[in-house]
RNA sequence: GCCCAGGUGGUGGAAUGGUAUACACGAAGGACUUAAAAUCCUUUGCCCGCAAGGGCUUGCGAGUUCGAGUCUCGCCCUGGGCACCA
């Protein structure tokens, strides 16, 4: 008997398969239902790693199963090409970031298919390839004809030593998401996408999707929307008003001074001359500190009078106006009223500065007012017309009699900002943009798209933030397409978030050249039936894409506004210590040793094994080993000769028991437990001499988790001339089941 | 601090409210072998016991139930997200 050799047949069928095209999804395939499943695309990094295997690997088991239930399958493959990663490495190797990173992808393809997936190449889609982000461009066209995209100055986030703008979501405690530098404020006039038009869809549209819980709350949290009132405070002997913003409008009449931010405009106006010392020195030290230093909860508290009164628009009562660094002033109108009595942060800053308190929500139980603040509703007292009224009451009511006289209106705030897209960096999409002397900037025309990204000598960016494109002397010179003149384009790249906030719409398409995607395909394909990929984007690129969907549909291209009806997270693989898998730590494993020792049948098998799919872990490399004597345990049964005793009838229950198990736990994802119905199903068997249709039904339900051997045993043992890819998955007979249990 | 997810043998983990620890790894013993590897067989939750047998066990403590790993409440711990957002 021959031994089981994974490493002997594994590239042979591969070749197979590419060449017997048998995982390209047709655009028309009659009678079939179209099941879009859509993996989150890699960055070309330079070598798949484990944990690329984790995410494709098992996946592919799904997509297999899916298509042996008849259904037309797309699982497409791509690159999320442009980026910082492919710069820095380049700039440290004296390469250039285009061949580094088409390089990586020609490796990495390479890799991929050694994994036996059923990838439908042909749709293969990859960001920096002019034909992609021409459409990119374009999108940002459109969105800038309608006022979604637009430049204004704002205070962005910047790291010093990326030296480029980086977007809420790529600043992880107040550090660079990718070099982990500390990240200052900076004011800069900056490209932008109006996602804040888009607030509230994007958080009431949550209910349509099938997603998990938790992104769904990290994406209300980050939006976070807070319903309440902005209410007017006056100034005396001046028409002005400093307006705050407020959810507890019932503690109204408990407010016993107002805050300013450090940043609010009227602070040097409103302070007092006697208390301008004061003041400047302490705008001074707010100055010095980093954002992630101001914003931490450890530290305590400080501000400072201005000498200044505002007087209370319910009551008429005089009180005094602190400056504060608790305040933030981009959020809200950068000024708050202080209720320290009902307010936790204002009763701390009270408490140091010894400013007064006063109680107007009567709390149900006992209260200490000397040891914290309440600040649960409860019945309002001390509040004239207001006694006795429920805190939600008087929320309402407090505004309404305000709004009567002007003084106040109901507001929604978001903590969503709008999305920073210009990059001062050179390996991104060039935003299709010129600016004119005369006529400022206007649209680089939609036929002369793409702006191609020049190959440059010298890309590095420079210390004073200028983009490294403004070096490309030739490229940069332009004329402005509304007066003719002498203009140049725009220097800054896009965030790589712009260019995977639609590749999945590309893939339906990947070839048009007249439309980021033909209606009819979109229409076939989308929206997407099950989206998998890992948690990290929870806040980033899938409230990115949901944006651009939305946006896209608005302006009539989509019929749909949510892309993607099912998510699932994936798990992570962690390195052996239980640390993330980085090449600092040393921790990473390489899936090409596996793979050598084992074969790519064992290393995708044992890969789902592991856990919960959806839960991931330490990578444990102990437990290969018992996958690998499956497999073999599986090879020697269909090798071997001797003569066995015949398969006992009631072996049949056993066999549809576990075909329907194994297509129930694919189906939820849960591929551990289809492997071990797979290995119990062997040790009933294997010990029998089994009829054709029994070796016929074991090895298709064996073939979406390891495809190499299926097929070697399927075609060289059994003799079968077509694919075991291209069978049904089996269908198990319920009578059987049932008398079974 | 708030919001999610989770806590089960030596390890990864399994279990529609119904025999907890499936499947696999590891370990121990045995067979084959000159020997080793590979393979096969047996044992393996913990404690007491030579054994028969008995007791305990799903982070901790209560509760609902004929019956709880699973449901409810309160705590502890781990991982993740948000975080002075008024």
């Amino acid at each position: 008997m021959i031994k089981y050799n994974p490493n002997k047949i594994e590239r042979r069928w591969q070749k197979y398969w590419e060449a017997e095209k048998i995982y390209v999804a047709p655009d028309k395939a009659k009678g079939k239902e179209y099941f879009y499943f859509l993996v989150e695309f890699p960055y070309p990094s330079g070598n798949l790693h484990i944990g690329h295997w984790y995410t494709f690997a098992v996946s592919d088991i799904a997509a297999r199963y899916w298509r042996m239930l008849g259904k037309n399958v797309m699982y497409p493959i791509g690159f999320d090409a442009f980026g910082l990663p492919a710069e820095n490495t380049a700039i440290k190797n004296n390469l250039q970031p285009e061949d580094w990173t088409k390089n990586n992808i020609a490796h990495m393809t390479k890799q991929l298919k050694s994994m036996g997936a059923a990838f439908d190449w042909s749709r293969m889609v990859s960001t920096i390839d002019p034909d992609y982000y021409k459409w990119t461009q374009w999108i940002f066209l459109q969105f800038y004809k309608k006022g979604l995209a637009y430049r204004a100055k704002t205070l962005v986030n910047w790291c010093p030593k990326d030296k480029t703008v980086l977007a809420n979501e790529q600043v992880i405690d107040g550090c660079c998401d990718r070099c982990g530098t500390q990240v200052v404020q900076k004011e800069l006039t900056q490209w932008m996408y109006k996602i804040t038009d888009y607030a509230d869809r994007l958080i009431d549209d949550l209910e349509k999707v099938d997603w998990p819980e938790v992104t769904k709350t990290a994406q209300r949290n980050w939006i976070g929307r807070s319903r309440g009132a902005e209410i007017h405070f006056l100034l005396p002997n001046s028409t002005e008003t400093i307006k705050v913003f407020t959810t507890r409008a019932d503690t109204l009449y408990g407010a016993t001074y107002l805050v300013l931010s450090p940043e609010h405009l009227l602070v040097t106006k409103l302070t007092k001359d006697q208390y301008l010392d004061a003041v400047g020195k302490y705008l001074e030290e707010v100055k010095k500190k980093s954002e992630l230093e101001r914003t931490s909860l450890e530290k305590e508290k400080s501000g400072v009078f201005t000498g200044a009164y505002a007087v209370n628009p319910v009551n008429n009562e005089r009180i005094p106006i602190w400056v504060a660094d608790y305040v933030i002033s981009r959020y809200g109108t950068g000024a708050v009223m202080a209720v320290p009595a009902h307010d936790e942060r204002d009763f701390e800053f009270a408490k140091k500065y010894e400013l007064p308190f006063k109680i107007v929500v009567r709390p149900k139980t006992d209260w200490d007012f000397n040891e914290s603040a309440f600040i649960e509703d409860g019945v309002l007292l001390d509040s004239d017309d207001f006694n006795g009224y429920t805190s939600s009451d008087a929320r309402e009511e407090i505004v309404e009699k305000l709004a009567q006289k002007k003084l106040a209106h109901r507001k929604v705030n978001y903590k969503l900002h709008d999305w920073v897209l210009s990059r001062q960096r050179y390996w991104g999409t060039p935003i299709p943009m010129i600016h004119c002397g005369k006529c400022g900037y206007q649209p680089v025309s939609e036929k002369d798209l793409p702006v191609k990204l020049p190959r440059l000598e010298d890309y590095l960016p420079s210390a004073d933030g200028r983009s490294p494109l403004a070096k490309a002397e030739e490229w940069l010179k332009v004329k402005c397409p509304n007066c003719g003149g002498e203009a140049e384009r725009e220097t800054d790249t896009m965030d790589t978030f712009v260019d995977s906030s639609w590749y999945f719409l590309r893939y339906t398409d990947p070839d048009n050249k007249n439309a980021f995607a033909d209606p009819e395909k979109i229409k076939e394909w989308l929206p997407v039936d099950l989206y998998i990929g890992g948690a990290e984007h929870n806040t980033m690129h899938l409230l990115y894409s949901r944006f651009f969907t939305k946006a896209l549909c608005d302006l009539g291209f989509l019929d749909f506004d949510e892309a993607f009806t099912v998510r699932r997270n994936r798990g992570d693989i962690l390195g052996p210590d239980g640390y993330k898998m980085s090449k600092s730590r040393g921790n990473v494993v390489d899936p090409d040793d596996l793979v050598t020792k084992y074969g790519a049948d064992t290393v995708r098998m044992y890969l789902a094994f592991m856990g919960p799919y959806e839960q991931g872990g330490p990578w444990n490399a102990g437990g290969i080993i018992g996958v690998s004597r499956f497999l073999s345990r599986v090879w020697t049964v269909f090798n071997q000769v001797d003569k066995k005793e015949k398969l006992p009838v009631e072996k049949n229950n056993i066999l549809h028991r576990t075909i329907k198990k194994v297509g129930e736990d694919i189906e939820n994802l849960r591929f551990n437990t289809g492997v071990s119905e797979l290995m119990k199903l062997l040790n009933e068997l294997e010990n029998y001499e089994l009829p054709v249709s029994v070796q016929k039904t074991f090895l298709q339900l064996l073939a979406p988790f390891a495809p190499h051997i299926a097929e070697e045993i399927w075609q060289g043992i059994l003799g079968n001339k077509k694919s075991i890819h291209l069978e049904k998955w089996p269908e198990y007979d319920p009578k059987l089941i049932v008398e079974e249990t």
